[in-house]
DNA sequence: TCGCTGAAAATTGTTAACAAATATCAGGAA
DNA sequence: TTCCTGATATTTGTTAACAATTTTCAGCGA
């Protein structure tokens, strides 16, 4: 969850001079972060005078915050009627991890070619450190937990493209959590995933984009798939 | 935008009968459409006591509709300051590129995969049309004008993919339109891309995935490197 | 029971006023 | 001149009240 910042702040010297946050602000994280981890339930409605009253504001800030929402398509307002919590069908799902497997796909082609010898590093030191916490505890634990997305995140961050950054660990990031914690589904092949892992740093740190992208794109598939037979199932 | 009435009312002309859009809704479309045309400048200020008069609404719905397009990442809010309509640099302009090379590569391929007989007919429908623009015309006029985005639409709808169709057609778009109307550049090669877009028409037609994946890439890969010489010229 | 009606309640949309922060700019000192 | 100062004006953030719409639900009748 140690997602950088990079609205960086200026100084040392103004770090504790707090941050003019409105309330609007405020209330869009902490309805995101709800939304996320599931608080407020997929397809709930999301009643104005209830919230407000919880988060002890008026309507005005709490509605920019959801209309915010609106824009990052993590609610759907109907005139008259209201917010509720956007809800993700399977095929939503597997069309979002068709996205995410172009995507990350590019992000390891980007990766492989603009990586520097140290960022390389880093990723083989965060396998290790994977690899001890798979080993001390459960192989069950890796890939379900947030290993994975580090990972994932690491690289996406290597490519370069900050956009890229945005929308696969902002937006799609949000909304894929967002089904798992719907359908309480989890990934669940965890031993695999980590020799895919091991297999992509080997090409990255072989400056092979066009094998990085490719294994990536298999294995992010691969998930696909798993998804599309609970589907057929 | 036809109106759903499930009410029976009386109906003497459902033309009439005015949609229940919020101010906010209103605004926001209009707001939109003047970022992405270059009436509301890149970088510039957004006033809200100014538009306020100019829309003849309060700012209540005003300053929803502004944190909505913040959440479509179109304007940018700084706390106690206000909203800047959001301006690319090149470097922003070619990430883009690279996620559009990615993500329109996809749609390629998904569309090869599903597309039906009729709709590769109503993609040769098409540029048959475009051709008889250009004879009638000039070279010039096909790459620049909409015909080329009519092209590219019709692929990611074929695709199937609705949130990629969003994602391509709905933000990526207005970026690339406000990073045109910024730069007051054009695209310049319309023989070439006219070809081009043949090519990939066969590719459909041949239900080749693969062969309609790479040629869609390397189409807006080159677009892609007239920005990146652009850039270091 | 079922479905309709319509008044009451709750919720959403909009506005205007006030509070707090920032931007502007005249005036003065080095 | 150039750079500060600080009073003023403007803009943003927030609230509460009002208007309009939808939802709820008791009462009624077939």
């Amino acid at each position: 969850m140690s997602i950088t910042n990079h609205q960086g702040y200026p100084a040392p010297s103004l770090a504790l001079i707090k941050r003019a946050e409105t309330l609007s602000n405020i209330v869009f994280d902490q309805l995101r972060t709800a939304i996320v981890k599931g608080e407020l339930a997929p397809g709930s409605k999301v009643n104005e005078p209830q919230l407000s009253k919880q988060y002890g504001i008026s309507r005005g800030p709490l509605r920019e915050a959801i209309r915010r929402l609106e824009g990052c398509k993590l609610v759907e307002i109907r005139p008259n009627v209201g917010a509720k919590v956007v809800s993700l069908n399977k095929e939503q799902a597997i069309e979002i991890y068709e996205i995410r497997e172009s995507l990350e796909g590019l992000a390891c082609r980007l990766a492989a070619e603009r990586a520097s010898a140290d960022d390389c590093a880093s990723l083989r030191d965060l396998l290790a450190k994977h690899e001890q916490q798979i080993e001390s505890e459960n192989y069950q634990m890796y890939y379900q937990k947030e290993g994975d997305l580090d990972f994932h995140y690491l690289i996406v961050q290597l490519s370069g493209n900050s956009r890229l950054f945005n929308l696969l660990c902002g937006e799609l990031y949000h909304l894929l959590r967002l089904y798992r914690v719907q359908t309480s589904s989890e990934p669940s092949r965890p031993v695999q995933a980590f020799k895919e892992h091991h297999q992509i740093v080997d090409a990255l740190e072989q400056r092979d984009g066009e094998l990085a992208e490719l294994l990536m794109r298999r294995h992010i598939g691969s998930a696909k798939q798993t998804l599309i037979n609970q589907l057929n199932q």
